[in-house]
DNA sequence: GTAGGGTTAG
């Protein structure tokens, strides 16, 4: 077994093993990964390192936790959980063969891959290695706690860990306090987050514009808006300074307890005022949803022509929005308009837009909906989409995230192949001119 | 070699 193997330390950090005759090997075996994992990418040095587990090499913790991080990527990238989890395995080995050279970071490694794949379950069984091995956890691995079991939704755990660790509370920093504002506001327990925050303001500790801007959303779903603008005015005065999301924060705080007008006037702030932030997509299409959900769709329809000039680029959930608006206004012409310019941009309706326009023809009073809709939709030669899924695959029919259902998928369908084109002439598209289907038809 | 906020709709 690895663990009566004994260990040599040498001055750079790095292992070396009895067994191991020449000590220029033994010393360039991290190197190796590193090698590796530069040269052919980070699975072949995983693949590396199983062999050398194999053959009873060492290696040391920094190398292991970089190729850890390298395989989970920084959280943009989609993390692929069969990749993730042999990383997993492959660090767990490791702890087994080497638990002498572990510590709190390699630890925190390991839980925080835990967490973006939300296991608890594997999470947990690491914390009380950790535990066994003596590892002393920091406010970093609090931290990963509060934020794995925040965005599990478990308020009873988030508060558990925060009140059992108090020695890593004590030493929290304003990423930790992030950690566990956020944890409690996704928990919806936002009495918490705001004695936590208040807290830390009285100590006059960690000010800065990611906490305030978490705050601003919990007061938001709690449609609290009230407190959520008296946040966003103390910033100034705090010379805490605000960036895109607080104003998209306080704009979807705004919307949510349709305030249109105040909405209006950050946005006007944010464009005017503010030097080095533009209101961007979300920003504007946040307002556009606001006027759309309060009936207010001409005014939706001028936020539409004011993206268009500043060039954002208007995708589904913008036309989708706007249609939904329509549905809202009774305007079903604008809605049709709408459908046709989004098809002439080349962008694809979803199945989700489908549902939104078999509402818009329900609401004018025709039986026959879902006949215009796939009349609509083979007269702009598509496929009418399948129905979304359910379940918690059902965001990928939010046409923004994961791959669209491919052609061949639709029309593989059985009865899907050729749809139905029934009756296009009962909805007279005259109106729908390409180059400007923006404006409810004067007619 | 480790941790925090925004992505719009049915």
């Amino acid at each position: 077994m690895g663990k009566s193997r004994a260990h040599l330390k040498s001055e750079d950090g790095r292992c070396a093993v009895r067994e191991v005759p020449t000590p220029l090997r033994a010393r360039t075996a991290p190197n190796v990964l590193e090698e590796v994992m530069r040269r052919k990418g980070v699975d072949e040095a995983w693949d590396a390192l199983e062999q050398m587990h194999a053959e009873g090499k060492t290696t040391d913790k920094y190398t292991v936790s970089r190729m850890l991080m390298k395989t989970v990527g920084d959280g943009q990238a989609h993390l692929d959980p069969t990749r993730a989890y042999r990383g997993i395995s492959l660090v767990e080995k490791f702890i087994e063969l080497q638990p002498e050279d572990v510590d709190e970071v390699l630890f925190n490694a390991l839980l925080d891959t835990c967490c973006r794949l939300k296991d608890l379950k594997r999470l947990e069984s690491c914390v009380s290695w950790m535990r066994r091995l003596k590892v002393k956890p920091s406010p970093i691995t609090l931290g990963i706690l509060v934020k794995t079991y925040g965005q599990a939704g478990d308020l009873d755990k988030v508060l558990a860990a925060w009140d059992e660790m108090e020695e890593q509370r004590g030493l929290a920093n304003s990423v930790t306090y992030g950690c566990m504002l956020d944890a409690c506001v996704k928990c919806g327990n936002l009495q918490k987050a705001v004695e936590v925050f208040k807290g830390m303001r009285d100590t006059g500790k960690h000010k800065n514009t990611i906490l305030y801007t978490t705050m601003i959303k919990g007061y938001g779903l709690h449609k609290d808006l009230e407190n959520a603008l008296k946040l966003f005015r103390e910033m100034p005065e705090q010379q805490v300074p605000y960036n895109t999301i607080t104003y998209n924060s306080i704009l979807e705080a705004c919307v949510k307890c349709g305030d249109t007008s105040s909405a209006e006037e950050i946005l006007d702030q944010m464009a005017r005022t503010e030097y080095e932030i533009e209101p961007d997509l979300i920003s504007y299409s946040t307002v556009l949803k606001g006027y759309c959900q309060n009936g207010e769709l001409l005014k939706a329809l001028c936020v539409f022509e004011e993206m268009k000039e500043r060039k954002l680029r208007c995708d589904e959930l913008v036309y989708n929005t706007l249609m939904e608006g329509c549905v809202k206004s009774d305007d079903w012409k604008a809605g049709c308009g709408l459908f046709g310019e989004m098809v002439s941009r080349g962008l694809r309706p979803s199945a989700i837009t489908a549902s939104i326009l078999s509402r818009l023809f329900q609401r004018v009073g025709h039986e026959d909906a879902d006949d215009k809709v796939a009349s609509l939709f083979s007269l702009f030669q598509l496929e009418r989409p399948q129905p979304a899924e359910r379940g918690p695959r059902a965001r990928n029919a939010r046409g923004g995230k994961g791959p669209p259902p491919s052609p061949g998928a639709v029309a593989g369908m059985p009865g899907a192949a050729r749809p139905t084109v029934r009756g296009p002439r009962k909805i007279r598209l005259v109106w729908v001119n390409h180059n400007d289907l923006t404006r409810p038809h004067p007619k």
